[in-house]
DNA sequence: CGCGTAATTGAAAAGTATCAACACTGGTGG
DNA sequence: CCACCAGTGTTGATACTTTTCAATTACGCG
């Protein structure tokens, strides 16, 4: 459920250590604050260095739905930098996070002069595209139970983190549908 | 709802017709073949000339889900090749599809001594990831009749080309909850 | 014509949302 | 210390939505 990639992290903190490193500054945000904003435009790529964000969707109707929970190594705005477009989600920290940020001139002077970045990019994002759309079409196809099943493996370690709320953000079900999977999970046998 | 990507299928053609271009071949596709199979290995990416086709995973409780439909000029096979995965998903031509095809070693090669490529599979892969999310939340978010407006707007000008069946696993629907959401949208007032 | 596939429809069962009430917690101010 | 409040979590009853199952019709094609 918590995305991490190891290797972007590592290409950036090198670069941070390094004399072409001027161009990587760090910022840290407090629990709840938000590092990108639906509907706003992203002005720099952000590389958790730590902590746990969630993506959410809030949608015209009202509804959140969280995208996804990325964590430490993971990258944020290269999508709205990429394609010049503004942000479909909000990125809130859940825990106090560190990160990377590079502004978008930088960015892509980095992509032009070092070569190894593009194919880490390109890995990175081929691998949202599937992580995405394994988890879309998983949700899709089956019922709560199941998908509440495979989220509560995940999310065993830090379940403190996440509030009820948040869990049924990310199932795209009501408070009150998660509840109920929750207690029927532990034995109640699902009165009929 | 149909993917479409001008500016990659223009490099490849342009590629196709110079000197260098003796590692793009090309293919053609009867409806209902498969272009790529779940679970096996991707030996080459392709890019659509024409025609259409449908990414449709197949799910282990026997439901299938449709991931989308990519039409012309889009890239199929990359996420594979990028992360040396095997296939989450089937993709099958619903029309005749002639596509090109450049084997996974050339296709690095081509990353190598086009530098121009690189930033073209980025962008592409990030409109990928924000579609695919995009989709996810509002199909999650929102009731049948909602989506099916909006997939029936996008769809209108193929519509012959669709089945019902691919609608609906498209939506994440049954074929019977379909039926009813269309009527219901023709004016029959959902009898309580 | 006859077969197989796609499309349609009804009725009952299962799943999920909505609404509303109540419990628990930690912090704040009187 | 206690009353109060806001946020979070829990639970029940009911209404609504979707699936499941089954039966039937429509259509293309050898």
């Amino acid at each position: 459920m918590i995305r991490i990639n190891q290797e972007l992290l590592t290409f950036f903190s090198k670069l941070s250590g390094s004399s072409a490193g001027s161009s990587v500054m760090e910022k840290r945000f407090a629990t709840g604050n938000n590092i990108i904003n639906q509907g706003k435009h992203v002005t720099s790529v952000f590389i958790i260095k730590n902590g746990i964000v969630k993506c959410i969707v809030n949608e015209e109707n009202g509804r959140d739905f969280i995208q996804e929970f990325f964590s430490q190594d993971e990258i944020l705005g290269e999508l709205e930098i990429f394609n010049n477009t503004i942000s479909f989600c909000n990125v809130e920290a859940i825990t106090e996070v560190e990160a990377y940020h590079i502004n978008k001139k930088d960015f892509y002077a980095l992509l032009e002069n070092h070569r190894e970045l593009n194919i880490l990019l390109l890995r990175a994002l081929a691998n949202k595209v599937r992580d995405t759309a394994i988890r879309a079409s998983q949700q899709q196809s089956h019922p709560i139970a199941y998908n509440l099943q495979k989220l509560l493996v995940f999310s065993a370690d830090q379940a403190r983190l996440f509030s009820k709320q948040d869990l049924a953000n990310y199932l795209g079900i009501t408070l009150r549908s998660l509840n109920r999977a929750i207690s029927e999970l532990n034995g109640v046998p699902k009165e009929s």
